[in-house]
DNA sequence: CGGTATCTTGAATTTCCTCAAAAAGCGTGG
DNA sequence: CCACGCTTTTTGAGGAAATTCAAGATACCG
């Protein structure tokens, strides 16, 4: 087993590194550091690369002829990226890297090799699969069946999630942003966050955000 | 390769029957024929069964603590079922069959095997696996973007897919079962329903829908 | 041919959106 | 450090879209 600390696609067991040692030092293979605002792919470009995210966050998004965009995903650390591609679909969505980010990049190619040298390394890509599919199946529930209110609050208790009571966070997405992932106009978001905020679930300053400490 | 003739899930090139070679035989292995109206599996549920859709049609849904229930996928032949279970997740969704339908079942420790000994099929599982991601994110589109006009629209085009112009077919949903997929109240869908009629897309009678045959 | 569940329709209400303007935040350069 | 201009965010008022509730019509089943 080859111990690479801390690199979370191997902490999920998708030791995806392992398909350079297939592929032989392919240039399009291995990690690489990326700014905030990088477009990782286009949506209905065709390419046969999937990326394993390492560190930071990523969003995809769809836009529609007329302009409408959804927010369709969030990506974190672990997960994988463009699997659509492994479909063979042209990518669906438009990636891009919501701060600094590593991200592997790894071609269907690879992946075939993968499956054929390390099978056991095959069905943990099934396993990540079978998660990205596990939250996909979450935000259908959260845009199709919750209120405003919701989903809003579900939205930032994921973004919070990593973050301790008491600490501010300076989100990563605009208002519109925000908007784009839940089915919501902005000033609906805007107004659902300062509701909640009275409501004693956040403190908010601009895009400054944090659970409140708790107090004895 | 071994040939099987109808059956969709092989036609994706996904040889799931593999499975059962390596497996033996194992009783929980293989085709099973199931009427409508049966549930596959319960929302919350540990289990270890992946399921192989080979003939008719299969709907997930999630419902929330206060009874908000959510249509999650429409599964035709060809897809999976269950996946989740690859990530170590209790099962996510309700699978219930909306007409007769025949299933392979898989669990996780044939998939294990299916990818040790045929690593090639492990690679076919994993394009099966994208393709299903990449629908569940055609739906949070559709919930999350459109009007509910466009949103009945292209559920009713889903489900008439495959039905010929001016051919009957008697929805295996009711209107409530509609609504919960696209996010709506079930009078917004007969309503829409209807607007849609008037607009010339489709010809309702009750649960019988058509398009319209093609007149010169 | 009833009885029952499903579907349709209408009216009132709620939720969320749109548009517009004011306020706040943020980076820049003095 | 402050002033400026820009973008983002907030807030309000009015309007559109979808929901709810209730009643009536239709389809389906024995």
């Amino acid at each position: 087993m080859i111990s690479e600390p801390g690199c979370p696609v191997r902490d999920s067991a998708l030791l995806l590194r392992q398909a350079c040692i297939t592929c032989q030092g392919r240039p399009r293979t291995g990690q690489v550091e990326i700014p905030a605002g990088t477009v990782l792919y286009i949506e209905r470009d065709d390419s046969d690369t999937v990326f394993g995210l390492i560190d930071g966050f990523v969003r995809e998004t769809r836009t529609l002829p007329d302009g409408r965009t959804q927010g369709i995903r969030l990506a974190c650390p672990g997960d994988l990226l463009g699997t659509e591609i492994l479909a063979s679909l042209p990518y669906q969505c438009t990636a891009e890297t919501l701060t600094p980010a590593r991200v592997c990049q790894i071609t269907r190619g690879d992946i075939a090799a993968l499956h054929r040298v390390h099978p056991e390394q095959g069905l943990q890509l099934s396993a990540a699969l079978g998660r990205e599919a596990a939250e996909l199946r979450e935000s259908i529930l959260i845009v199709g069946s919750l209120t405003a209110e919701e989903r809003v609050e579900a939205l930032l208790d994921r973004l919070m999630e990593s973050v301790p009571a008491g600490e501010w966070l300076r989100l990563p997405l605009s208002r519109a942003e925000l908007a784009e992932f839940v089915g919501l106009a902005p000033e609906t978001v805007s107004r659902v966050i300062h509701r909640l905020a009275r409501a004693g679930h956040f403190e908010v300053r601009g895009r400054r955000i944090r659970v409140p400490p708790a107090m004895p």
